[in-house]
DNA sequence: GACGCTAATGACAGCGCTGTCATCTGTCAA
DNA sequence: TTGACAGATGACAGCGCTGTCATTAGCGTC
């Protein structure tokens, strides 16, 4: 195969000499500014800035052993969810100098455990995966990993090293409270994917609905599929085919309370006033139901947003970080969907 | 900054003696395996696999002036569209050795414009663009650059280099075209964000109405605004406010089309016998809305994996590439939002 | 004025791989 | 038997940068 010729490098080198100073002066007034005196600097930065120079990457990282590249770890790109948080990702990297590489694991802890391998050969100058339920493997790998490491979207009394995320648990103990708390006695869950913040939630559910003496397992519908409206409804179904008394439901998230909605609506199920619903996330599409759906509201951009600065200040200076364990609040947004005694019509 | 020595490599000179060959036959071994007999092939392979050895990308791109890396350009990353897109490119990456690296330009071309340059000074593999319509410059740095170059989402006479997509023209004429069959007499169109692919939609819905006789201008409602559904609440508002008659609506997208559907609910204007709605994209919550939203179904997963195998395969010869233009089709998907004639109760 | 010290700069090797060209082996036709 | 040739393998240099250590200059101190 021979070689690319098309597009000319400026090298360090020629910069060097463009400036009247050593490649590495040239190396240093880019990694390390106030190591070069000021007046050299200015020498310098004019002439990248003459030639174009831009550094390359790959010698930089061959020399180096190090590279620009963030590698983060999602279960899912379909989700809603994590698209939030990539794009928060994103709006921080920009201009950092840093690169992502996304890894998509798709729920599966062994393929998760492949991929931080994979990330882990290229030296990345840093990690994000998400949730804190890694295997065994998986945490000693990253316990050991020679560069920061942010978990996200969860919180964790035993973090790896930095994270950031918030309480699937509180806020579904939030959620149910609110339900019980407006009327409804008879409260069920319907769940999808139950990927392990979709256990936490229901482990939240659970430990309120016994506390204040209204837990039926009966009323706890779950299933491995992927989370879809279209679920929601079936999900539904088949909690009221079982329990047909049952006059709430706290939904693992928005997709399935719009597909509980959108059944009780064919059912003519009266909601809020038959039936209760509370959804997860806080879409925006519940907002503009009608009915609004209750939801608890997850800072998910945020996560995003926060995991980066907290890698990307990671790399500059791990010692430097203040707060390596943040725990963002979540939010319960009440609507119509449960507020008895405001018939829908 | 001292070295990172907690991963040490294997290097291919450590394989070599391993399989009792020199570096360069394992090289060849790994890219090239029919240049190297059957015997030294098999040898090699055992002594890659007996010390785990895994190529260094660096040293590799910096000695071969090419890189694993595939750049992918998009306008958005909230868009439930391209993360659709993306789906579909990480679903035919998995396990093809190369990686993708995602600029969100944000609907700017000249910053779509500034990640090209980026992208481009990394030697990237490919590149994927989203739409048709760069800039001039941009134009001319993708027409010269030293790797494949796929457009996706639209389709186009004078394609870069690589192109999947399908038609937003076709296929607003197609949504317009059943609006008016279905007994619509004034249809409007609801816009938002107005990118190339909206105004071609626009376009779309402009030539059918124009061409069936119902077209006036005061019944189209576009704003630069983002998509969402709150919007198209609004937009439809603003409608009804400058043209009170209009009795159907072509929206931009299915966002905008929900968003219409509930504003329509708070005015208790009857859909679909008082307004006709059709959305495009057919997301999964138009099928469960009630009524349904008729939509144009685009095949958004198939253009990311289309348009990925595409690349993968011109990386490895651009030459064998059949088919380097692939139009997708799209599809009306007839709801109860546009049938007239049988009232939603 | 010699000394020690820090700040600023440079020389050099080498990161791990691949492009290029050279070499070697075996085969086949004349 | 010889030469031509293709296939298989190797030697070597060097991609552009950075870690390491050496060197130099500048300054204050006794």
């Amino acid at each position: 195969m021979e070689k690319n010729t098309k597009y000319k490098r400026v090298t360090l080198n020629e910069v060097a000499a463009e400036a009247g100073v050593s490649a590495i002066t040239v190396s240093r007034t880019i990694r390390a500014p106030n190591m070069v005196s000021a007046g050299v600097r200015k020498k310098v930065q004019a002439a990248i800035e003459l030639l174009g120079y831009v550094p390359d990457q790959a010698a930089s990282a061959l020399a180096s052993e190090r590279t620009n590249v963030v590698g983060l770890l999602v279960p899912s790109l379909t989700n809603a969810v994590f698209s939030d948080v990539l794009r928060g990702v994103y709006d921080v990297i920009d201009g950092s100098g840093l690169s992502v590489q996304i890894g998509n694991f798709r729920y599966s802890p062994s393929k998760e455990e492949n991929l931080l391998r994979t990330f882990l050969r290229q030296r990345p100058a840093g990690l994000i995966v998400a949730g804190i339920d890694q295997t065994d493997a998986a945490r000693t790998l990253l316990k050991s990993a020679p560069c920061p490491v942010v978990q996200i979207m969860d919180v964790s009394d035993a973090p790896i090293d930095l994270l950031i995320g918030f309480s699937h648990y509180d806020g579904a103990v939030e959620g149910t409270r609110h339900l019980i708390d407006a009327g409804y006695k008879k409260p069920g869950f319907l769940g999808a994917r139950m990927d392990p913040r979709s256990q936490a939630r229901l482990a939240g559910f659970t430990a309120e609905a016994q506390a204040r003496g209204v837990y039926d397992p009966i009323r706890v519908i779950t299933t491995t599929h992927p989370s879809s409206v279209g679920m929601g409804g079936q999900l539904l179904s088949d909690l009221l085919a079982q329990a047909p008394d049952t006059d709430a439901v706290f939904c693992n998230n928005d997709d399935l309370a719009a597909g509980a909605l959108f059944e009780a609506e064919r059912r003519r199920i009266n909601v809020p006033n038959d039936l209760g619903i509370c959804g997860f996330n806080d879409l925006e599409m519940s907002r503009h139901l009608n009915p609004g759906i209750t939801s608890v509201a997850t800072p998910r951009y945020e996560v995003g947003a926060g995991a980066m600065t907290l890698l990307r200040d990671a790399i500059a200076d791990r010692a430097a970080i203040q707060t390596p364990y943040i725990r963002l609040g979540v939010e319960l947004i009440k609507r119509g969907s449960t507020k008895r005694g405001y018939p829908r019509d």
